[in-house]
RNA sequence: GCGGGUGUAGCUCAGUGGCAGAGCACCGGCUUCCCAAGCCGGCUAUGUGGGUUCGAUUCCCAUCACCCGCUCCA
């Protein structure tokens, strides 16, 4: 378990500039925040750390990015237009949630009556509780709350005219992107199964709770892989994946023991999924979903196949066989993958009679790879000129306010690495030194070495 | 969405029906120079909108946001 508290974090990344509330002169949004200077950064590392590993190294897999607005039928053959809209209402009494339809079936059927809840409207159920004094299950009484029908996705209209037929919505996730290019990717890269298409970007759902800060938002971004194989190849693919990520996890920075493995059992499983797998992380509040790695089976192709009436195949080659792909699909948030690394990384030291606080992040993922400080302002030129150098490769700071101790500080705080200093030696034997953020050892190092010494801590 | 709590400077906190304060942080200057030194100067606040009042940061109402509990899963 990180040590972190979930305050000291979120005060941290406000106060360091990763991550704003949302919208904040306004008095804020609910749950939606901002990235801030280096936040930005910490965010596009991740990424492009996944999309180093997940398309550019890998020899299965090619990149795509799909619109967020799409047909509307795409939500139809997902499920995600039928599937997500349960009415709800609450017990004004004692606050328990209900469906309902469910309270109406029920009591349907223990009063023997004959009713046909399905296709049922919401106004129609709702006067067939207050007609019936349909009770709480919880507390007896009646007295509910309007139904609200709740949807996952957000709507909005397309066109100038709002009306129903140009609603559309924003993606709940950026599977189908992949699911509905199929072909496209299949016909224009050539490749052969199996293969995977990646993609990395905004989704959009209506949780009826977000919260712990950037762990669960209304808008929040994805990297999925959806990897097509044989139907009797999937298990082992699905295998491959799941170890894939795990190795992923560790090489950016993530502790082994924070990281928890857990298969879904029967009853858990989602409609279109054989097998899932779920990666968690022991996060401050509780031990979440960081990755969910799923058996689509053949459920989304053929959906598609079905309500578009195009073929979603694929021909084997050498036997000329037509088959529907296995779909193994491995789904991380970038947004939970960055909280849980900042939670990860963070840590206070008592020091003598003083605490700092640091950012153990893999130098990869770190916002800056070095800061370039002068150890007095009259080397201020020197360290400029050795800024500007690295600047062309690495994202790097230039600091010279504040005593070297105060700024190695401020670095730490903010999980870079390296400090690299200009002192009076340097002006003797071209050297300077490289202070470490973990252990605070300092190595000497000719000023035109660091490049390439530079390139070499971020190999991962 | 429901119940409970909280809103004063970037942060941590004072305070008052009548001029809003401290420490830290930040910026500038001097000084020092390898782990938050010192001195001088400076910036910055009553979440928002109403109401009561001669006057509201304080009292009242609403609203918004945050924190804690209930339905989730990237």
């Amino acid at each position: 378990m990180s040590d972190v508290s979930m305050d000291k974090l979120v005060a941290l990344c406000k106060s360091r500039g990763f991550v704003y509330p949302g919208s904040e002169i306004y008095g804020g949004l609910a749950n939606a925040w901002d990235y801030g200077p280096i936040g930005i950064e910490v965010k596009n590392n991740i990424k492009q750390a996944w999309w180093k590993k997940f398309v550019r190294q890998s020899p299965y897999n090619v990149g795509l990015d799909s619109a967020i607005l799409m047909n509307p039928q795409v939500w139809v053959a997902s499920g995600h237009v039928g599937g997500f809209s349960d009415p709800l209402m609450d017990c004004r009494v004692c606050n328990a949630r209900f469906r309902a339809d469910q309270l109406v079936e029920e009591y349907a059927r223990q009063n023997d009556m004959d009713v046909k809840v399905d296709g049922m409207e919401a106004s129609a159920l709702a006067s067939f509780i207050q007609n019936h004094n349909v009770p709480c299950p919880a507390c007896g009484k009646c007295s509910f709350t309007d139904i609200r029908k709740f949807n996952l996705m957000f709507k909005t209209f397309q066109g100038v005219t709002e009306n129903s037929s140009s609603e559309i919505y924003l993606r709940p996730e950026t599977a189908q992107g992949i699911f509905v290019n199929f072909k496209n990717v299949l016909r224009t890269s050539r490749k052969k199964l199996p293969f995977g298409i990646a993609q990395i970007g905004k989704s959009f759902r209506n949780e009826i709770t977000p919260g712990n800060f950037i762990f669960r938002t209304r808008e929040f971004e994805q990297m999925e892989l959806e990897f097509f194989c044989t139907p009797d190849e999937d298990l082992q693919w699905f295998v491959y994946w799941k170890d894939f990520c795990v190795n992923f996890l560790h090489s950016i920075g993530l502790k082994s023991e924070n990281i928890v493995l857990r298969d879904h059992d029967k009853e858990e499983l989602s409609h279109y999924s054989n097998a899932t797998t779920d990666i968690e992380y022991r996060y401050p509040f509780g031990v979440k979903e960081l990755w969910g790695i799923a058996d689509r089976t053949d459920f989304d192709l053929k959906a598609h196949a079905g309500e578009s009436g195009q073929t979603l195949e694929y021909m084997d080659p050498t036997t000329g066989e037509r088959i529907v792909p296995y779909c193994i699909e491995p789904s991380v948030g970038v947004d939970r993958l960055m909280l849980a690394l900042l939670c990860d990384a963070y840590e206070e030291q008592e020091l003598d009679n003083d605490t700092r606080v640091v950012l153990h992040l893999h130098p990869v993922i770190a916002p800056y790879k070095a800061a370039v400080l002068p150890l007095q302002k009259k080397f201020a030129e020197t360290a400029l000129e050795i800024f500007n150098d690295l600047s062309m490769d690495f994202m790097v700071d230039y600091d010279t306010s504040g005593s070297i101790g105060r700024r190695y500080r401020r670095h730490d705080e903010i999980g870079t690495p390296f400090c690299i200093t200009v002192d009076a030696q340097t002006y003797e034997d071209d050297t300077v030194t490289i202070r470490d953020r973990d252990t605070m050892a300092q190595i000497r190092l000719n000023k035109a070495d660091l490049c390439t010494w530079l390139s070499d801590q971020l190999v991962f």
